[in-house]
DNA sequence: GTCGTGACAGTAG
DNA sequence: ACTACTGCCACGA
């Protein structure tokens, strides 16, 4: 068991690093998988610590990316063969359906 | 100990 | 499809 005296990011950034290349996670889906509901605190968090995980990996749950890393993201779901849902105005968002990754 | 902020989520119009 | 409002939790000042 895992000291549950590790910090609230050491455990958000263990969760985002443990999702295989090709899946994806939704923010609500990474603070459950911590047994909270902080979707907001995980995503201020990737904001400060997410330089060293695949942040890109964790998605709002409609399927966007994160905001503003939209193009960078794109990069990385292309090159890791990511399901992607794509609407007619070039907006894409990722396809939680096939590629939420649940632990 | 209180307030404000935020790479969110869900519901309603 | 969109915006607006509310609810939740963690962190810094």
């Amino acid at each position: 068991m895992r000291a549950p005296s590790e910090d609230f990011v050491s455990r958000v950034l263990d969760v985002v690093a443990s999702i295989p290349s090709g899946r994806a996670m939704a923010y609500g889906d990474v603070a459950a998988a911590l047994g909270s509901r902080a979707a907001r605190a995980v995503g201020t968090v990737m904001s400060h610590y997410g330089s060293d995980v695949p942040w890109w990996r964790v998605v709002r749950a409609s399927g966007h990316p994160a905001i503003d890393h939209e193009t960078r993201a794109l990069q990385h779901f292309r090159a890791e063969g990511t399901p992607l849902k794509w609407s007619r105005d070039g907006v894409y968002r990722v396809d939680l359906t096939a590629a939420r990754h649940t632990p």
